[in-house]
DNA sequence: TCAATAATTCAACATTTCAAGAGATATTGA
DNA sequence: TCAATATCTCTTGAAATGTTGAATTATTGA
């Protein structure tokens, strides 16, 4: 990941109400969920929610699929996994301070 | 790290000039840099790179000490690294699919 | 103390962002 | 087609943010 996504996808998450819709949204995990249920859950209204799942989506971190009636958001876990990846990598350039502060699951290698 | 030291230090990094000043602070490491040498580094004048380390400060992922005339800036790993963490963790509740996409190096672990 | 250096603060301005609500659009079933 | 549901778009105003350059403060050495 370049630095322009980059930037474009930490802008998105430094707003609580996206940052809690995104880590809703990964909770629900491949099921998704609608714009009416991420705004219940994360107490906003129906368009304060649109209105931010269309930033996640234009961030790259949100997918979006219509069914029927409703519209299913979906986290990115690849654009989350490249974002994680570019700040320990270009970002932070693997240093082994930083590495050793993030407690990495040890089965995950 | 909670939610709101988190979203300080994402809202930090979501600044290109702020991001680069990060990166060119981890390549110092713990040797850090002036005000002066951080503004040369990212283009940015002197004023402009004082305004944007305070930023980095007020947010956690930078440190400061007065050395003689100097002022030298350091990168917070251990923030750093708990950012990271937090994304991984408590934002993306350590999801396989994720980790699996952030190239963690095998030695870490 | 004075001059030079380093960094910060301030004011002004433009830009962006956020929230709220009204209205518009798309989809479905009766 | 009509009503109900789900979502999106648009406007408004308030607040926050970023840039610039000038003025200010702090430190050092002559």
């Amino acid at each position: 990941m370049k630095e322009e996504p980059a930037l474009d996808i930490l802008g998105a998450l430094s707003q609580q109400t996206r940052l809690r819709i995104v880590r809703y949204l990964v909770r629900c995990g491949s099921a998704g969920a609608s714009a009416g249920d991420v705004g219940a859950e994360v107490d906003a209204s129906s368009s304060r929610a649109s209105f931010h799942l269309s930033a996640l989506e234009n961030a790259g971190v949100v997918t979006s699929e219509r069914q029927s009636r409703k519209i299913i958001y979906r986290a990115d876990f690849r654009k989350l996994g490249q974002l994680i990846s570019f700040l320990l990598e270009d970002c932070c350039g693997n240093h082994p301070e930083i590495l050793a502060c993030c407690s990495i699951p040890k089965d995950c290698c």
